[in-house]
DNA sequence: CCGCAGGGTGACGTTAACGTCAATCAGATG
DNA sequence: CATCTGATTGACGTTAACGTCACCCTGCGG
């Protein structure tokens, strides 16, 4: 798990929310615009790693003369696939969440029922997820304790 | 995510507690026994999978006449790796935490302070990957409401 | 004794998610 | 103009986590 990824996640004022995004995408024409490399130093990952969630369809930047130019909608993209990639989503998965949160975004609004639908079973995956993940904090938690007292003991 | 595999870990009243690994550990003398074929149905993996993990050196089932024989403490551990696993942790990963365990239920005490440092470490980790988690089901939320909310308006 | 189901052991193939390397090109700079 | 920095593409390598295949051994029922 790449720390600086993690840090370069939350350092932005804790995380985009679904507003964000939105919200970016309204301010798209006038934004500032991101090149590259200065992505990989904000989020702690490496040029290759950026193109290869290109080619997988992640993310389409502009192109001027050839060199990619990301907006700050790209950019807000690229967070959440990283946060979604911290929480141990397979890429493929990460591609439907962005495309349903393009979806959103944008004005046609006429698959809201699976709309509705696929965030509903995301959601329900995610719930099961952080069961997994409280149970076995609870057995950490528990062999956490007794070392401790074990320790204390003499 | 192989919905079989989840269920079955839930199937068994709940998950293996921490107290259940130290039980079955102390049952083993006498305990039932399990063929691997046997825990491939249970837990609704393949025969190359088990052998996969044996030679990972997550498992390590008694030998009889060749033949893999697993006691209830192989079991547990074998739902620890896929409980382990469906909350995204990598097999290397899972390994230490099951080295861990194995300290934990056994007599030898003495790395304690190394094992309160690597519980605490993990403890850490699941819990920031919890907190994406619950961004991450916050921004869902918000579209399915919106969603929902859009529906209804009409 | 025969056959066959079930288990074991390599060896090799596969998919995801990148990393590495080499060749190339466009602009900025001295 | 020469060079240097930074970007792009393509080809190939790599690691994790299995799946597939071929082949072998073994116990048992008929």
């Amino acid at each position: 798990m790449p720390a600086a990824a993690l840090a370069s996640v939350r350092r932005r004022s804790a995380a985009p929310s679904a507003q964000d995004v939105v919200d970016s995408h309204r301010a798209d024409a006038g934004g500032e615009l991101f090149g590259i490399a200065e992505l990989c130093r904000e989020f702690g990952i490496t040029l290759r790693t950026i193109r290869f969630y290109e080619d997988k369809g992640l993310l389409a930047p502009r192109r001027v003369n050839g060199t990619r130019v990301y907006t700050r909608r790209d950019r807000a993209r690229l967070a959440l696939i990283l946060r979604s990639k911290a929480i141990g989503a397979p890429l493929a998965e990460i591609k439907h969440f962005l495309d349903l949160y393009g979806d959103h975004g944008e004005g046609r609004m006429q698959q809201l029922k699976y709309l509705l639908e696929r965030t509903t079973q995301v959601i329900a995956r995610l719930q099961e997820k952080r069961a997994h993940i409280d149970a076995t904090l609870a057995e950490l938690q528990f062999i956490n304790d007794s070392a401790r007292k074990q320790l204390e003991q003499r």
